[in-house]
DNA sequence: GCTACTAGTATCAAAAAGGATACCGCCATG
DNA sequence: CATGGCGGTATCCTTTTTGATACTAGTAGC
């Protein structure tokens, strides 16, 4: 299988994959990211609701380097109590292909991760069907 | 956009996104994997002379860890000198939809990412085109 | 007056990831 | 005899990431 492709391959480092994946790569991220796409607009707390377990720094900590990367978009309206939305910005969106196939992948492999998931690490069972 | 897919999303912490992308998160698997996925087959030392910056215990570190997450194969040979095969397993091949999605996002954002690329951090350039 | 809500900061500590360097046995080559 | 290739380990150290906790200002509700 190894030949066909190869045209379109250039992987050098700090190739434009591994440029992508640095920008998911954040604890939370991926989950700020299926929340915003999935429900368009929230507040921070809103996030923080749906989060569950994610610190108030973590989640400040998150959104802002997805800010920085230009994958959200952080509104703040000057009221009283403050109040500040976050969606996704046209690039974040274009997103959605990497996630669903991250999600199809998982989906597929779920077997993977144990009854503790990711969070515990072991998610051994390895497979050696070879090459 | 948003009510739209709504359907087939349960990110809840620990989903099979986060899941996902934990497996390429390390600083340099995906371009093991992106090797592996051109040329096949390959020697620790083979891998090691086209990654170049990385050091011998990364290396072994990252194969290991792929290793162990049932993305890759390792075959060792009874010789002296040692030889050590590394390639992907089926699950490992299931990935090319993600790095291609992720190649083609890098590839159409590659702007934000500076001269000196994601390695010297600042990809900064936000875009704000609100949601 | 006390409380809680908003969206954060600040500070400190712990854990994880990554990097530098040296070393291993074994063989072939020079 | 020294050197280099092979595929690693072992040890130590630094950087990055994550977590825990406490604090802020201004308003509203009790």
């Amino acid at each position: 299988m190894a030949k066909t492709l190869h045209s379109r391959f250039d992987c050098t480092p700090g190739c434009s994959v591994e440029a992508a994946v640095s920008l998911i790569s954040g604890k939370w991220k991926c989950v700020v990211l299926w929340y915003l796409l999935e429900e368009g607009t929230l507040r921070f707390n809103e996030l923080r609701r749906r989060i569950e377990n994610i610190t108030q720094r973590m989640l400040t900590n998150q959104l802002r380097e997805l800010e920085i990367d230009g994958l959200i978009h952080r509104e703040v309206y000057a009221q009283v109590p403050p109040k500040v939305e976050y969606s996704l910005t046209q690039r974040g969106r274009e997103l959605t292909p990497i996630l669903m196939a991250l999600k199809a992948w998982g989906d597929a492999h779920i077997d993977l991760f144990g009854k503790d998931g990711i969070a515990g690490k072991p998610y051994a069972v390895a497979a050696d069907e070879g090459a």
